[in-house]
DNA sequence: AAGGGCCTCAACCGCTATAGA
DNA sequence: CTCTATAGCGGTTGAGGCCCT
């Protein structure tokens, strides 16, 4: 496929933006919406590529940009998040508002990537640099502290809906949309897929409780929102107080996505890390080596 | 004060994904 | 199915500002 040339017309401009480029650009945008990037230099009177023009109001102008310093709770999350994402900008860039994905990179290897050098971690891995080899997926012969609060969180979980509970009906609860709890409260069978993959995900919680180099991140996920339908405020509030790590939660999201079953509001789950995530989980669990029995 | 090196971040480049003709 | 236009992404660049000597 010949590529059109983006830039390379003649007289096209490049370089910084002057303050009146900037305001031709707001005021066609403001009139005329988003879109049609390819001709809109031509019709707000800039000699601009349409590229251009889009990448300056993305990354500058768009009027709901945060500017100004990251606050710390910003840098947890970007850092949490690139633990879990890698350096996927945009998808950690929809977890903080007004916040560009150039601006979270540029962040990140301007000041991020050298904070965790300074504390010894590979801004790669996220794992102590002079590491003997422990990674967070990899603990066979490094058995997890067992974790009661996210353990509590889960278990109640799996006392509540038993036998029937599965991803479906997890992914379910979350979005609120299910139907099937009534059938699984009048099951007491406590030895059973439910408890299996609430183990599952209670020991990966554990895992990345006891692996990860930080701690106290917020809890903004919005998913726990869908639990209200069936757990008290004060329950609710209990989650947030127990599973007290970012990474459980995005964990846990990923897990309920993981085998297609399908997340309905749940966006970007990690899904390559809960593949791995679980099928270290079922090798451990095979060994014999599970952290507890929540039932 | 000067100038050289370093740092920051807006902007660009090259590529892929996607939609539609 | 192919081709094209467009959007979006991540890596890289370079101008300008800052800091240190």
């Amino acid at each position: 496929m010949v590529r059109t040339p983006c830039c390379k017309e003649e007289g096209i401009k490049k370089g910084a933006w002057t303050p009146e480029e900037d305001q031709k650009l707001i005021a066609y945008l403001q009139l005329h919406g988003e879109g049609g990037w390819r001709t809109l230099p031509e019709k707000a009177g800039l000699k601009r590529c349409g590229k251009s023009c889009r990448l300056r109001w993305a990354n500058y102008l768009r009027p709901d940009i945060k500017r100004g310093e990251f606050s710390p709770e910003e840098d947890d999350t970007i850092i949490k998040l690139h633990a879990l994402k890698g350096n996927k900008w945009a998808a950690i860039a929809t977890s903080l508002a007004g916040r560009t994905d150039n601006e979270i990179k540029n962040y990140w290897n301007t000041n991020l990537k050298k904070r965790l050098k300074q504390k010894g971690l590979d801004p790669i891995t996220h794992k102590p640099i002079n590491s003997t080899g422990k990674t967070g997926l990899v603990p066979k012969t490094n058995k997890p502290v067992y974790s009661s609060g996210s353990a509590r969180l889960l278990n109640r979980v799996a006392s509540k809906y038993a036998v029937e509970l599965n991803r479906d009906l997890l992914t379910g609860i979350i979005s609120g949309n299910s139907t099937v709890a009534e059938d699984s409260q009048n099951s007491g069978d406590v030895d059973s897929p439910t408890s299996t993959l609430l183990n599952k995900m209670a020991a990966t919680s554990v895992l990345i409780n006891t692996t990860s180099p930080f701690s106290g991140f917020s809890d903004n996920c919005s998913f726990t929102d869908g639990f209200n339908e069936f757990f008290s405020n004060e329950e609710i509030s209990d989650m947030y107080t127990t599973v007290d790590n970012f990474g459980i939660m995005e964990e846990l999201k990923g897990i309920l996505s993981y085998g297609g079953a399908g997340a309905g509001g749940i966006e970007d789950s990690p899904e390559v890390n809960v593949a791995d995530a679980m099928e270290f989980i079922d090798s451990w669990n095979e060994d014999d080596k599970m952290v507890g029995v929540f039932v």
